[in-house]
DNA sequence: ATCGATGCAAACTGTTTGCAAGCGG
DNA sequence: CCGCTTGCAAACAGTTTGCATCGAT
């Protein structure tokens, strides 16, 4: 099976771009936490690890990861992006209270199941 | 069964706030189409209606409605707010194409069921 | 050497807020 | 009349973009 990196490779050459240190960096730490973050928590996350990539090429690369298919961009009702990965993760649901925002993913294979049925059928 | 103009009405009333005629006519034009709209287009739409009301009334007064119940906030992957009507309307999902952004809605009684019984689980 | 990539700051979009003036109960 | 409401413009947050410079192949 390819890599996560090897996923990017892969799109970044289709594409005709190249496979720079702040994309390595950025899809390196994307993948470091399980859960999903915020553009901001990654630059964040970045600065942490001694590593000062501007905003904008952040959001620049998060979007060619997202084009590249290895994350999915979720918003959950606030007026900003999450992103989750995609590479190694069922596709799933996602409860969130209504008093504390907190996040709970789920999978219910019969919920997959009927979401498939519905989309076939429109 | 209370009218819209009721629920709204005795909301404000509880929190000792006035109905004025601005906030009569957004609630008029919210219910006076039965699909998605943003706070944009209800400004048109109002304007249409040769009604000039600000903007900052409409985005006051649409989180009147949807405290008071009448309304849903819904966010379709894009980073700003749609309101859906509550008031007269079942809960349902919705469908986004990932091509053309067309949103479909649907109630599936069984996604349902399924969805009441993860909350109470979780 | 050529193009794409980067950082910076400015631009943008949707939404919120401070304030002075207006109006509903 | 008192206090909520309005419109305006400025403030805001998250994101995008223009541009000069930098760097990978």
């Amino acid at each position: 099976m390819l890599s996560k990196e090897d996923v990017f490779r892969e799109y970044l050459e289709s594409k005709k771009l190249k496979f720079t240190v702040e994309r390595q960096a950025i899809l390196d730490r994307a993948f470091a936490n399980p859960k999903h973050f915020e553009a901001d928590e990654l630059l964040i996350d970045l600065r942490q690890n001694r590593l000062k990539i501007s905003k904008a090429t952040i959001y620049r690369t998060l979007s060619l990861l997202v084009k590249s298919g290895l994350l999915r961009e979720v918003i959950f009702g606030e007026r900003h992006a999450h992103y989750e990965q995609v590479y190694g993760h069922e596709h799933h649901d996602h409860l969130v209270c209504n008093n504390c925002g907190k996040i709970i993913e789920f999978v219910e294979h019969r919920i997959e199941r009927l979401q498939e049925e519905v989309c076939k059928k429109k």
